[in-house]
RNA sequence: GGCGAGGUAGCUCAGUUGGUUAGAGCGCAUGAUUCAUAAUCAUGAGGUCGGCAGUUCAACCCUGCCUCUCGCUACCA
């Protein structure tokens, strides 16, 4: 697998600089690359793993103009929260740099330069939303309107939050200016594209035929949007935050965001070392993205075009993406505060890094996403940290201090029993390296465990506790092996979990080993190891775990007022007066063909028999609906709805999940009477 | 609607170029044990492998249709 290479540059996906850092990044991306990386290092091969803060684009400048500071001070303060915060969780970047930097500014302007010098971009002039009070282009998240598709009137100009479409800030009715508050002005822009559609045959090529042993999410997911067809992306936005376009006589234009940030890794490379072309630009080179699922696109298709467009670079090797960790059933959400903060945890769980790399690397997103429960951490901890490894190591240096006051024992004639037992070690040793190299953290972590699981039957089998009488020779054996079982574990544990395999070997009292040195013998015959130990890990009681669950609650509880949607702006009374609407009467109701949510109804108003295109095929049938009476306004104006002409709309109300009921007289009404 | 991923024991997940009794960890039950944080060890119960058809001597694994979950995409009051 990594004979052909003889460097490994592995990457993770750069933070977004506007929040802290939760149990989701960690479990998807930097808990995997962590152990991946620390495995390597233990096995002395030449890797490096670059990081770095993401800090330009919309979002960082809004918070900033909210908070009315720079948006430095915003990028600063974060940055700095989630460095931290990997630091304390001993995820071991070789760098963890920062896109505000000036080496990587340079470095991404002479990549833009670079490829648009040698014509890979492409031109276009578009119409833009412009504050006029203000003097400026208005990107994505600078403009808010109405989303054209499902009415939510606080959507953005890159995307709805409430049904989850993509837009085109100009797509937006009555859109505002979130500076100036100002209607804003369509005005002529110009930028460049990345023309993707251009580099299809290539990607095709790379991706479906030669990179079939990707992961079945990610090659999935690369194939579909191939399929689908690409399309030119933008490169550029008109902001004066991030990477000026690097060309003559462009004022107040910078790369878009996904656009540098990818680079960021390059220039992170850089940053560290002179010889950074060796692992950017070098065939021997195994190159790796660690990242979730939400970032697929960009690391498996638009950035390798870009590589590809530059053509000094190599290309990725693989891209082991993860899925999504969910949190109690519901999906994480930094806006909702529904998350586990590093930060928080180590408040409640001082010095208990390991036990969450633990359980999330044991409950891994890697095939689909997947749930974090409080209770299931309670019980990974107790059942399988304390009950399983803590337990044997526990005993192991308990029972050696009792018979030998800590001194390793010599072994004597070894039984069937001793003979399995060190058999052991190498095989499972072999079982964890197999399932690391190939992105199975999951499982290889449960080999881990299965090591202490073995010592225990050993234990459990050999009873040294009775034979320490009748037999004290084999007992010293029984002791070595153990004690041997107790190192090997220290050193095949430390990618998972650096801080416990820390805590093992000065229990042992010797300095950390590597990996190669795992399989055999470690301890020498009357070597003297700690006489007092501590637990490796403690109980956690099912107060700690009601607290943490009562906080989500609270969590859930905080949120509810905030899911009704505010009161729009005030109105006349002849802005009332203006709409007509009338109880009818569905006669008729079928499936538009080819959509998921839309019916056509046929409704008698009173005035007419008319159509409407309602979307609501969700939530009703079309044979329960006839014969309802609703509420419809009649005259809106006539609006192709997949080629039906839909004259009106049906009232309906809006649950928070999105369940929809009609707007119904209690009683049967005349069709045609007025709603007012 | 289109595309992608997934649906295997109570829970979290393995599995197979199709081949005798479908696996692991946790949980549960029973027994053993006391060196150990009531931890450990053994044994066992528990699955029509989402549903229905088909291909085959033989399907959890292949094909078709359907269904549920998640994501992308289109359409949408």
């Amino acid at each position: 697998m990594d004979n052909q290479f003889k460097r490994t540059l592995v990457t993770t996906a750069l933070p977004y600089a506007n929040g802290p850092i939760h149990i989701g990044h960690l479990a998807g991306v930097y808990i995997p690359a962590d152990i991946y990386v620390r495995y390597f290092r233990s096995k002395k091969k030449d890797i490096l793993w670059v990081c770095g803060s993401d800090e330009h684009g919309v979002p960082i400048t809004l918070k900033a103009r909210k908070e009315g500071v720079e948006p430095q001070v915003i990028v600063d303060r974060y940055h700095e929260i989630i460095k931290k915060s990997f630091a304390e969780f001993g995820v071991s970047f070789d760098i963890y740099s920062r896109t505000s930097n000036k080496i990587h500014h340079e470095t991404a302007a002479g990549f833009f330069k670079k490829l648009h010098d040698d014509n890979q971009f492409i031109e276009k002039t578009s119409e833009q939303l412009y504050d006029e009070q203000e003097k400026q282009f208005l990107a994505d998240r600078y403009v808010t309107g109405t989303c054209p598709h499902c009415g939510y009137d606080k959507a953005y100009g890159d995307q709805c939050e409430k049904c989850g479409t993509s837009l085109s800030a100009k797509d937006l009715i009555n859109p505002q200016s979130s500076i100036s508050g100002n209607k804003p002005v369509l005005k002529e822009t110009k930028h460049w594209y990345l023309p993707l559609d251009k580099h299809e045959p290539f990607l095709r090529q790379w991706i479906i035929e030669e990179h079939k042993e990707w992961k079945s999410n990610v090659y999935g997911q690369c194939k579909s949007w191939i399929d689908l067809g690409l399309q030119a992306r933008a490169v550029s936005r008109d902001l004066n935050w991030g990477v000026p376009v690097p060309v003559e006589g462009v004022d107040k234009k910078v790369l878009y965001v996904w656009f540098d940030a990818p680079i960021g890794y390059i220039s992170a490379t850089k940053e560290l070392t002179p010889d950074w072309e060796l692992y950017w630009k070098n065939k021997e080179t195994r190159l790796l993205h660690f990242i979730g699922k939400d970032n697929i696109v960009f690391h498996c298709i638009i950035f390798p075009a870009m590589l590809k467009a530059h053509g000094d670079y190599i290309l990725p090797d693989n891209v082991p993406a993860n899925e999504f960790l969910n949190l109690e059933g519901d999906k994480i959400s930094t806006s909702r505060n529904w998350a586990v903060w590093l930060h928080e945890y180590l408040e409640d769980f001082k010095d208990q890094q390991d036990v969450l790399r633990y359980t999330l690397t044991a409950n891994a997103p890697e095939t689909s996403d997947n749930d974090f429960t409080w209770k299931n951490f309670q019980a990974r901890n107790n059942n399988e940290l304390v009950a399983v490894l803590g337990n044997f190591i526990n005993r192991t240096l308990v029972l050696s201090n009792k018979y030998y006051g800590g001194k390793v024992p010599a072994r004597g004639e070894l039984t069937e029993q001793d003979k399995d037992a060190l058999a052991g070690i190498p095989a499972l040793k072999a079982e964890i390296e197999k399932n690391l190299e190939q992105f199975r953290f999951r499982e290889a972590l449960k080999q881990v465990m299965n090591l202490a699981r073995l010592g225990n039957k050993y234990l459990a089998e050999t009873e040294p506790w009775k034979l320490f009488k009748e037999n004290p020779a084999s007992v010293e054996t029984i002791m070595n092996i153990n004690l041997q079982i107790t190192a090997n574990l220290a050193i095949l544990i430390e990618p998972f979990m650096p801080f416990t395999s820390a805590k093992i070997f000065d229990f042992l009292q010797i300095d950390a080993l590597t990996w190669e040195k795992a399989g055999g013998d470690i301890l020498v015959d009357g070597h003297q190891i700690i006489k007092k130990a501590g637990l490796l890990f403690a109980k956690i009681e099912d107060e700690q775990i009601q607290a943490q669950v009562d906080k989500l609650e609270q969590t859930k509880i905080d949120n509810q007022p905030k899911n009704v949607k505010p009161m729009k702006d005030a109105i006349s009374f002849d802005d009332f007066q203006k709409m007509d609407i009338r109880v009818g009467t569905i006669l008729e109701a079928q499936k538009v063909p080819k959509t998921k949510k839309l019916l056509q109804i046929k409704i008698d108003t009173g005035i007419d028999q008319r159509t409407v295109v309602s979307g609501i095929a969700e939530y009703f049938k079309p044979e329960d609906i006839i014969g309802k009476q609703v509420s419809v306004l009649v005259n809106l104006d006539p609006r192709k709805i997949k080629g039906i002409e839909s004259q009106g709309m049906i009232l309906m109300a809006e649950n928070e999940d999105g369940s929809l009921y009609f707007i119904q007289p209690n009683d049967k009404v005349e069709n045609g009477s007025s709603v007012s």
